[in-house]
DNA sequence: CTGAAGTGC
DNA sequence: GCACTTCAG
């Protein structure tokens, strides 16, 4: 070997050690700041996590949630739609299942039989078909609502369709949704379980370069009015429910958008 | 797509 | 409890 040969692998071989040493570094910050939560901008799931009025925050592979158990279920449930979890897979209707991480319990499905309402998605199983443990994750007690049958399979299942339109054109959208937890409520089995008056849902798009956001507060009832009039401002949902929403925002922008209940921005 | 409910082992 | 079928909007 001569010198220059020898020069240059040497040259290699510190260039690998750096690399490797980077690497190493980056794995163990990533690691640090996922664990600690919103501080990690491109870790959107993370970032946009609302606060919870509960203290229970739980987080699943495909959905984080903030359960609330004197209502025995999620205040919200919050995850990205990205563009490439939209699949046309179909995979077979799974049993619900007790989720096991709510510390104080989660409802038991039995409380909805024969309620006469449905098991209303929150984090909708049509939005996690890229895989089926992330499709069958969605049927956790945790992530459903009791909801009317024709207002699931009515304006709620269109929103959902919606959002699922968003995320493709906008190349993903991160959704918070859930009942409003508030007032006088039915509730329903040995649980129970509260019946929500409304439901609404948020959406922000931090991905198309102008953040913008959307939010929609829905009466617990069929309708066959178009979904834009029911276009509110995020800081209506904030004042009804009591959650902040995209807190880690610059403020100005955060005050802003979420004053505003306009929709232009959003292809309807 | 969103779901419930009946039947049989 | 689970698989299979049937049904509703």
């Amino acid at each position: 070997m001569n010198k220059r040969t020898l020069y240059s692998v040497i040259a290699a071989l510190i260039l690998l050690g750096v690399y490797s040493y980077e690497y190493f570094l980056n794995e163990e910050k990533q690691a640090e700041i996922v664990k600690d939560g919103k501080h990690v901008k491109n870790n959107t799931n993370e970032y946009f996590l609302p606060t919870s009025t509960t203290g229970q925050i739980v987080h699943h592979e495909g959905y984080s949630l903030s359960y609330s158990e004197s209502h025995e279920q999620a205040e919200w449930v919050a995850y990205e739609l990205k563009k490439s979890h939209l699949s046309n897979a179909n995979f077979k209707r799974p049993y619900f299942e007790i989720d096991k991480a709510v510390k104080t319990g989660a409802a038991d499905w039995r409380n909805y039989k024969k309620s006469g309402y449905d098991r209303g998605h929150l984090c909708p199983a049509g939005d996690r078909r890229y895989s089926q443990f992330a499709h069958d994750e969605t049927f956790l007690t945790s992530n459903i609502s009791p909801q009317d049958h024709q207002f699931n399979a009515g304006i709620w299942n269109s929103l959902e369709q919606k959002t699922r339109y968003w995320a493709s054109k906008y190349d993903g959208v991160f959704v918070v949704t859930g009942g409003v937890l508030k007032g006088n409520m039915k509730t329903i089995g040995d649980e129970h379980v509260s019946v929500p008056n409304q439901f609404y849902k948020v959406l922000i798009d931090n991905n198309t370069g102008k953040t913008k956001m959307i939010a929609f507060l829905l009466p617990h009832k069929d309708s066959n009015k178009p979904l834009y009039e029911f276009v509110v401002s995020v800081d209506t949902i904030e004042k009804l429910t009591g959650i902040d929403f995209f807190s880690e925002l610059d403020d100005a922008i955060e005050n802003e958008l979420e004053a505003s209940s306009r929709y232009k921005d959003w292809s309807f």
